[in-house]
DNA sequence: TCCATAATTCCAGAATTATCGAATTAATAT
DNA sequence: ATATTAATTCGATAATTCTGGAATTATGGA
């Protein structure tokens, strides 16, 4: 992932609104949700909703598709790792020993379905 | 982490001149460097520079010291695992399946000396 | 003490981002 | 065709962030 991709995704997720709608869409995966119902939940006017959509769909972490009246938005997982993958690797800079404790914290997060998470 | 401490750590480096400062640090962990050469490194006014710091400092991913006339930053990389917990933590969202993947993408990245990254 | 170097703080202007009312576009039903 | 519902775009204001010149603080040397 290029510098200025990252910088996108980031900036997506530095916004309260921005990064609870993020969430919300992940916990609604794989099914997703209508922007209206989105706005609704955090009461949040329509239009102003569709910005931060609109911001996040920009960046990459979401995806959208129309579904007769409704447009449904979905989180893009991929995306997700990707940016993910990017931080560690600026952790590690080629030094492993930096980055394996790293690791460490994060497997059990995705192992089990026990929140070990720190 | 908490949501508002994640929001700034994400605005932090949603800003590439702060994101490539705190590569900067990474890379030269754990030694660190002083403000003025980072300036200089990135041909940035000083007080520009100690502005971007200051907020890097303020979201908790570098520190720093005084050494004499200079002041030596730090990369923290505590924090910066912090902040990828936090996102991996709301990629998986009690769904271990989904974020395996990621994991076994990452394991590479931080085990070997080679770059294996994505 | 006086000067030079290193860094930060103060301040102001420029640029960007956030928010939302009003108007518009899209799809469907009557 | 008209009306209704869902969502987006437009446009304008408020708020925040970025940038850098000038002044200030901190440290060490002559």
């Amino acid at each position: 992932m290029e510098n200025e991709q990252a910088i996108l995704v980031l900036a997506a997720l530095a916004q309260s609104t921005r990064l609870d709608v993020f969430r919300l869409l992940v916990a609604h995966e794989p099914k997703g949700l209508p922007s209206g119902e989105i706005a609704r939940h955090f009461v949040v006017p329509a239009n102003t909703m569709s910005t931060h959509l609109a911001v996040l769909t920009r960046a990459g972490l979401i995806r959208s598709e129309r579904q007769s009246r409704s447009v449904i938005y979905r989180a893009d997982l991929a995306r997700m790792r990707d940016v993910a993958a990017f931080l560690v690797k600026d952790c590690c800079g080629g030094r492993p020993e930096i980055c394996a404790p790293l690791i460490a914290d994060l497997t059990p997060c995705c192992t089990s379905t026990e929140e070990v998470c720190l």
